[in-house]
RNA sequence: GCGGUCGUGGUGGAAUUGGUAGACACGCCAGAUUUAGGUUCUGGUGCCGCAAGGUGUGAGAGUUCAAGUCUCUCCGACCGCACCA
């Protein structure tokens, strides 16, 4: 055995040896027992960066342990290869977003290798390319048949000056990104597809979801927002343009009597109907235009409206109410219109302070306490005041009551509404799948036929930075049907369309017979273990569910979920550093560029450039990005250090569902820990050869060893399989490690067999993390088999017996003392031993023992008072 | 604004079901080895204190024999908000 580690011969070998023999190939095979694990793909953004090595870690780590626990394991790999930045790269680099994509994914496949992860590539999908969106467009085509896609008129945000629709994240403080113009808001006609017919399954199907992290699910289900309400009519008291009334929904119709105004959206139709002869309205509606439509910026914003000098009636008293328009009132959510009760909505009480509107009390608290709206809302729920009939009656009882009032006047009932709307899947870009539609000169959409699929998106294009190149080809827009001239559409789909359902085309990624293979998918799914971006956790996630289902309904799959246990690993960060520019801007300088000046303890005082000496300011430890110039590339630390490294580093330094900071020094840590169980070893490979291990022959320190090994054993298992606590486990593995060393005696058979065990045991337990440096240790140790395929070892019950246990003496719920007793020992034994300890009766004597709380196996605590 | 999460030594973190706070590692300090640096090895390391002991998990309150863990209020950081993926 070589002495030293040398982690490029170790990791080219392994990984050699794995494409050789195919090793993470897989077929479906009945008489195993699967396990499909799934990595979130990778947008093909050209170079892996610590979040891909960390997501791809987690999924290897589980793949080979469940592997080894002889499952059949599918851990598969592809590119989620549309998207916007294929468009901006393309205009930068004067390339065609097809040929930068396809590079892009070339040189990440070879680092995912070098990384060694065990993955089948030859179910490996792309999302841009035809054998794979082809089935997409079908299936679109499919659910317009099945009337779940339709097309309605919907807001973007539009640059007035290019002419173009932008993306959120192209708008940025209300400007184009490109040109500057504040961006307005536009409505054009553009696809959906009817999530909303499965906001119930979507939500009730939450509950099957136990391996699911319950804050994901509670987000989910916040996200679909069931309520119950009541939709009710006003009427105008002076019908405008032939309107004579309009709808609300609200979920606290106890507060009817309490309405002192309503609220119309900006786009509402009554709206616009004013504005058409109401200068001062239409320029209040167009004010509220110029705004991005992300919902995070409109709540941002200041409250505005302004009164309509319409009246409505109320639907019980019949008392005349000031209709107003406001921008905080969303035309996509509910009706577009709300009714007002500022004394118990905070955002009625600020627009009402604002304009001096009344505010009407009609709900007090339960509790009797006093409550002054005019300082603020009071929103919670409680008895209904001032509301006539109604007084005195609770939250329940008074939306009973009410909701029954208006339903016997015909003006309302009880409904069940969502805040989760249907999904838009139009886009107005190029690169992304088209939508498989043709219109007729008449305005007639045809689905495109099945035998006419896939519509092609053209690869060799140039794009100007501004129009889709295929909405300015005529001759690609320009087609026909059954002899009719006819148009392609020519927006391409969302790209969360095709990360809806690549993990099902995993299972078939080469079957041309259709979108997918049932034998295989009945086979793999769903998913065992999905493992990917917090960030993920609502839209992604929820429509993959949602096209699950649809799949499902088309007779494609046959369970109800596609994961079932999710895991959602916390962003990487690193530290950051930053030079004030003259400009006033930050210049941001790569940590890998910085030195530290530190105290006496090791804390960070101070950062100079290396380059001049002279200092920079600390920009704290943030995500990882190119903006901050603080990313570290994954590519130079497998250069530097190996494979191992990086996949033990990142799973030692923090649990995966947190973040992950970066420091170089401790990355070295995780290699000298690589280098130690190398030497290790080799130190013991050179004390001789063990004996056969007889169990019931060891003296203490060899059975303390042994039960060491196997109390690891125990606890890497579960922190693998159950708690995916990588970060303990590695950290058991080490105190194993440790343990060895410290009771390092080379000089008797026995003990190596004892010392071989354990050596055995670290090299497979480490295998999932470091599988390089395992496969070629496991052959060292006189092993003849594959690592990969090793029985994971578990844990031997008659090895983790004690006779003797610690546990822990308190007085007043301080520690005072460590007793050592029968690992049988009943409770009053116990009790009487840490009576009789003398630095425990340090702090009874001359008190009365109140009581005693015995923990067996853990703690005395003694409960003492002065007499 | 709405929904969700997090806050523990100089640092990353551990404490799994309310039961020994700080496992494991980084850093730092001291020593050994080394021509020197690096490597490697040994010991120490929450804070105050000579010690006994006290104190300590963002701040404040509460429940309990016992709270990092449960409840409430506040402060701070982060993720998502439907066209980034």
């Amino acid at each position: 055995m070589e002495e030293h580690y040398n982690h490029a011969t170790i990791d080219a070998e392994a990984q050699a040896y794995w494409q050789e023999n195919r090793s993470f190939e897989v077929t479906e095979d009945p008489s195993k027992d699967k396990f499909y694990c799934l990595a979130m793909f990778p947008y093909p953004s050209g170079r892996l960066h610590m979040g891909h090595v960390r997501n791809y870690t987690i999924t290897d780590v589980i793949a080979r342990h469940q592997r080894m626990l002889g499952k059949n394991v599918l851990h598969p790999m592809g590119w989620d290869a549309f998207g916007l930045p294929a468009e901006n790269a393309a205009i930068q680099n004067k390339l065609a977003p097809a040929s930068w994509t396809y590079s892009n994914t070339d040189y990440m496949r070879k680092q995912l290798q070098a990384l060694g992860f065990g993955l089948d590539w030859s179910r490996e999908v792309t999302t841009c390319k035809p054998d794979y969106y082809r089935w997409e467009q079908w299936f679109f085509t499919r659910l317009y048949e099945k009337g779940l896609a339709y097309k309605k008129v919907s807001a973007v945000n539009w640059c007035p000056k290019d002419q173009t629709v932008l993306a959120n994240e192209q708008v940025v403080d209300g400007c184009c990104w490109r040109c500057d113009s504040p961006v307005e808001r536009k409505e054009i006609p553009q696809w959906f597809i009817k999530i909303t017919e499965y906001a119930e399954e979507l939500l009730e199907g939450l509950d099957e979801l136990e391996g699911w992290p319950e804050q994901v699910k509670t987000m989910q289900r916040n996200w679909i927002g069931k309520s119950r309400g009541v939709e009710m009519t006003f009427d105008l008291a002076q019908p405008t343009a032939g309107i004579e009334q309009f709808s609300i929904y609200t979920t606290r119709p106890d507060t009817l009597m309490g309405v002192t105004y309503m609220c119309l959206a900006a786009e509402h139709p009554l709206s616009l109907a004013l504005a058409k002869d109401n200068a001062e309205l239409a320029a209040f509606i167009e004010s509220c235009k110029v705004q991005s439509v992300a919902e995070a910026d409109m709540a941002a914003m200041e409250k505005r409206g302004i009164a309509t000098g319409l009246s409505a009636k109320h639907p019980i008293t019949g008392e005349e109410i000031p209709v107003w328009i406001a921008n905080y009132v969303l035309m996509d959510y509910g009706s577009g219109a709300v009714m007002a009760v500022p004394a118990h909505d905070q955002r009625d009480w600020e627009f009402a302070t604002k304009y001096g509107l009344p505010i009407k009390q009609v709900i007090a608290p339960s509790s009797g306490e006093e409550c002054d709206v005019e300082t603020a809302a009071f929103v919670d729920h409680g008895q209904l005041i001032n509301s006539g009939e109604f007084d005195g009656l609770g939250f329940d009882s008074g939306l009973e009551a009410i909701a029954a009032k208006l339903e016997s006047l015909g003006r309302g009932k009880i409904t069940t509404n969502f805040r989760l709307r249907d999904w838009g899947v139009s886009r107005q870009r190029y690169w992304g799948s088209p939508i498989p539609m043709l219109y007729l000169n008449d305005g007639q959409e045809i689905p495109v036929p099945a035998d006419r699929l896939p519509v092609l998106l053209p690869e060799e294009v140039t794009m100007d930075g501004v129009q889709s190149p295929i909405k300015q080809d005529e001759s690609w827009r320009k087609t026909d049907y059954n002899g009719q001239p006819a148009e392609h559409e020519t927006d391409t789909f969302d790209t969360f369309m095709e990360s809806s359902w690549y993990y099902a085309r995993f299972t078939c990624a080469q079957y041309d017979q259709g979108m997918i293979d049932k034998e295989a998918a009945d086979y793999w799914l769903p998913v065992d273990q999905y493992v990917g971006g917090i960030e993920h956790a609502i839209l992604h996630l929820l429509y993959a569910r949602f096209f699950h289902k649809l799949m499902r309904d088309e007779g494609l799959v046959s369970s109800n979920e596609p994961f079932k246990r999710l895991l959602c690993q916390g962003m990487v960060l690193a530290p950051s550093f930053y030079r004030i520019a003259d400009n006033g801007s930050k210049e941001w300088i790569s940590p890998s560029e910085v030195d530290f000046e530190k105290d006496d303890k090791g804390k960070m005082l101070s950062a100079v450039r290396r380059s001049d000496g002279a200092p920079v300011e600390i920009g704290g430890t943030v995500k990882m990005s190119k903006s901050k110039n603080n990313g570290i590339d994954p590519q130079e630390i497998v250069d530097r250090y190996g494979a191992d490294t990086v996949r033990l580093y990142t799973m030692f330094t923090s649990p995966p569902d947190q973040t992950l900071e970066w420091t170089d020094s401790a990355v070295e840590g995780s290699h000298r820990f690589i280098r130690k169980l190398w030497k290790m070893v080799h130190g013991h490979l050179d004390a001789g050869t063990p004996s056969a291990l007889e169990v019931s022959n060891l003296d203490s320190q060899q059975k303390d060893l042994r039960r060491k090994t196997h109390e690891t054993i125990a606890k890497v298992n579960d922190d693998y399989g159950r708690r995916h606590t990588f970060n303990t486990a590695i950290a058991a593995v080490m105190e194993l490690l440790n343990e060895v060393n410290k009771l390092a005696d080379r000089s008797t058979p026995n003990h190596l067999a004892v010392e071989r065990e354990a050596l055995n045991a670290a090299v497979l337990l480490l295998a999932p993390i470091t599988p390089h440096v395992s496969h070629k240790l496991w052959h060292y140790l006189g092993n003849d088999n594959d690592v990969l395929n090793v029985p994971f070892p578990q844990a031997d019950e008659k090895a983790l017996v004690r006779s003797e246990i610690e546990v822990v003496a308190q007085v007043n719920g301080k520690v005072r003392a460590k007793l050592t007793v029968a690992a049988d020992a009943d409770k009053a034994t116990i009790e009487q031993s840490a009576l009789n300890d003398e630095r425990v009766q340090k702090f009874t004597d001359g008190m009365t023992v109140v009581k005693t709380i015995v923990v067996p196996g853990k703690l005395v605590n003694i409960v003492v008072k002065p007499q």
